[in-house]
RNA sequence: GCGGUCGUAGUGUAGUGGCCUAGCACAGCGCUCUGUGGCAGCGCUAGCGGGAGUUCGAAUCUCCUCGAUCGCC
């Protein structure tokens, strides 16, 4: 992998930018999309490319499931295993230490909306996974057989998994983590960070990720760190505090600490009104799942806000979802009929709006590096 | 015309005298969803066909009435 800057802003610390790789250049800022079992949730890898995708995020948890990364590599890698040949991006599983851990048991998510009154201490345990010193141990959701993820189980996953990019294998904490537990967490993805590149053995790029929850001390640190290691970039994990207001002063204090020559990936931030902030603080790539998500509960994403397309006002609109958008499905389809499929239970409405929606998150990036281009951000 | 069975939210149903200010499912409406769980979670709206009686108390018992359905003439 390669990383190129075009351009800086004058105005922030947005830029231009081309990652390059030995499946193609991505432009950045540039909406990674989300492919966690190795697919784009209802579409298939032609319909990946025609939605503008210029980059995927599979998941190293999963995958290990099913099908395998030791099936994976007889098959020629993820790409020729589903017929992808843009870059792709694997993570570590580090996200799955929260998911399936605390993050389960308080039923947070890595974005708290409202204050909660669980709080993880230093001395708490996840109900459904034990995290050690040296990894973390899981139990299969397929048949409960327990499985053991540390830095170098990740990374020989990863290797055999094939993607252009890889990611340290980290402990996303809580939001609800207290300054003592976030610190101790840290310290373990610091060591399993040092470990990865140790380990690593393959010509993929690999990433640090930057923990430190809210707290600024930790943040920097933990950024300091990653800085001082030779990662071919970094991703961004973690929570952003209370409110996702404070993700912008967050941002600031870890991207003032990386080198300006090295991609920056935001894990897991993408909703439309996030992107610009975001990227104003200097994130390159960033994958979120709601363009995809949203669009299997029913809900399409246009240039008039969020439609719940299921609801019977719909029925009779014989008019595109959004009457700007030129993606095939606005060009072909009407809401009625969609609102239709939807009401009928019919898997089809599911793939018509995931193809909508991505066009449309990567029509409203491109939009973004437009802006810049012309200076205007 | 006679006899039987049955009428509970939009739909399908639970409930056979007090634990029913009537439960559930789907539908409707609203909210949620950010390193992903397609068909989810939470909330709201909405009903005992109508009337009279028995009883301390009726969706539940009695009578009348309306409607559905089956059988017989």
């Amino acid at each position: 992998m390669n990383f190129k800057i075009l351009k800086k802003s004058k105005l922030s610390n947005a830029r231009l930018g081309l990652i390059e790789t030995s499946h193609g250049v991505v432009e950045t800022p540039c909406l990674v999309t989300v492919a966690t079992q190795a697919t784009v949730k209802t579409l298939t890898s032609e319909e990946i490319e025609q939605v503008n995708s210029p980059m995927l995020i599979a998941n190293t948890f999963h995958l290990h499931i099913k099908p395998g990364e030791q099936f994976l590599k007889k098959a020629g890698g993820i790409h020729k295993f589903m017929n992808f040949n843009r870059p792709m991006m694997t993570d570590s599983g580090g996200f799955q230490v929260f998911s399936l851990g605390f993050g389960r048991d308080h039923g947070v998510g890595k974005i708290l909306k409202q204050a909660h009154d669980a709080e993880v201490t230093v001395n708490q345990k996840p109900k459904h996974i034990k995290i050690t010193q040296d990894g973390v141990y899981f139990k299969s959701p397929v048949d409960g057989r327990p499985l053991f993820i540390g830095p170098r189980e990740s990374i020989k996953i990863q290797q055999d998994i094939g993607a252009d990019i890889i990611f340290a294998f980290d402990e996303c904490t809580s939001p609800v983590a207290n300054h003592e537990y976030t610190k101790r967490s840290l310290e373990k993805t610091h060591a399993w960070a040092k470990i990865c590149l140790q380990v690593k053995t393959s010509n993929q790029a690999l990433f640090g990720i930057v923990q430190g929850g809210k707290y600024k001390d930790l943040r920097i640190e933990s950024a300091k760190f990653m800085a001082s290691l030779p990662f071919d970039g970094f991703g961004i994990g973690g929570e952003f505090g209370d409110d996702k207001r404070q993700m912008p002063k967050m941002l600031d204090w870890v991207i003032k600490e990386l080198p300006e020559k090295k991609p920056r990936h935001l894990l897991g931030v993408g909703h439309l009104d996030d992107m610009e902030k975001m990227i104003k603080c200097g994130v390159d790539t960033f994958d979120c799942t709601a363009p995809t998500h949203y669009a299997r509960r029913g809900v399409a994403f246009t240039s008039e806000g969020k439609l719940i397309m299921r609801t019977q006002k719909y029925l009779k609109k014989l008019e595109p979802l959004d009457k700007n958008c030129v993606c095939q499905v606005c060009l072909n389809y009407t809401k009625a009929y969609i609102c239709h499929l939807l009401r009928a239970g019919e898997i089809t409405a599911l793939r018509l709006i995931t193809f909508h929606n991505l066009h449309y998150f990567n029509a409203y990036v491109a939009n973004i590096r437009e802006k810049i281009k012309r200076g205007e951000i």
